[in-house]
DNA sequence: AAAAAATTCAACCGCTTATTT
DNA sequence: AAAATAAGCGGTTGAATTTTT
């Protein structure tokens, strides 16, 4: 295809723009096999490429380096793409941190087509379907563990309401056999946790959250998404408008966000996922 | 089968931050 | 310390491709 005729692949102030060519990219990847990377300025000046500076170490860092991993994002990138998202806004090129071999523009265009606000599609509701499915099996193991250590306390230290023997005070009747209690308990354990996880869901990623209203499932219905991708905007921590705007507030310096999640006890069970790949901040 | 609409993604731009002179 | 240069970042654009009508 002549891109020239549209005005792609021209030339401009002498710096060839567009498309790049094989031959551009073959020039280019010989000069950072004898320099190294940097000092892109140069390449124009040592291999007479047409190109500006800032060209050739985009092109190198979007295309050419050789540890960029192909093809589709998987769906455990997805997710990781989602719950750094949630806790860092637009800061693509932290989240690509975390991802090896991809890059700030691969995640910032993959964010854009699947989940960007106002794009409601099949696949945010997949997204979100296997976000919750995860955080589903993370609840589930957390209970299977919390009724294990139950199960040792209870061995240890035999139900004391057997052993009040004769105090006087009239001993209320067991209003359910001790299975049931046992039951109900579970239940209510279920519950306090299907809450905590929902809250925290709903904290640090509205957009995946077990909410299905349309202003829960797309936090930037107002400002939230603006909020968060200039990291400049106001000072609110809460969430006070029911979601419809989040952010750190101050925390967005990262340095902070860094800091104060390393140092924050609910890092574990918010973000398993990235704990479980054992996917670092940096 | 063809046209229209939607999606994808490479590359650009402007701005900020870091480093060098 | 200040200016100049380089690198990095995030938002945006638009050609190419894919999907839908």
């Amino acid at each position: 295809m002549e891109a020239a005729q549209f005005g792609w692949g021209r030339e401009e102030g002498g710096w060839r723009k567009g498309p790049w060519t094989a031959q551009e990219d073959k020039l280019l990847l010989d000069y950072v096999r004898q320099q190294g990377e940097g000092r892109w300025n140069s390449v124009a000046k040592l291999t007479g490429l047409k190109r500006s500076g800032k060209s050739c170490r985009l092109r190198w860092v979007n295309y050419l380096r050789p540890d960029l991993k192909r093809g589709k994002i998987t769906p455990q990138e997805e997710s990781v793409i989602l719950e750094l998202h949630a806790l860092w806004g637009n800061r693509w090129s932290t989240i690509a941190r975390s991802l090896p071999g991809r890059t700030d523009n691969e995640i910032k265009n993959y964010w854009r087509t699947h989940f960007k606000k106002g794009k409601p599609s099949k696949n945010i509701e997949r997204a979100r379907a296997r976000f919750l499915k995860q955080r589903r099996e993370m609840q589930q193991n957390q209970l299977l563990l919390l009724q294990g250590q139950q199960d040792h306390h209870q061995q240890q230290q035999p139900d004391r309401d057997h052993d009040d023997g004769g105090s006087g005070r009239e001993a209320a009747p067991p209003a359910v056999s001790p299975a049931t209690a046992q039951q109900q308990h579970e239940e209510e354990l279920q519950t306090m946790l299907q809450q905590d996880i929902d809250d925290l869901l709903f904290q640090f990623c509205p957009m995946a959250a077990s909410c299905t209203s349309s202003s829960c499932l797309l936090p930037g219905a107002s400002a939230s998404a603006s909020a968060s991708e200039d990291g400049s905007s106001g000072d609110h921590h809460q969430l006070d408008d029911g979601g419809a705007t989040w952010g750190w507030g101050s925390l967005w310096n990262l340095d902070d966000v860094v800091d104060d999640v390393h140092g924050s006890a609910c890092w574990d069970t918010s973000f398993p996922l990235l704990q479980d790949q054992g996917l670092a901040f940096y």
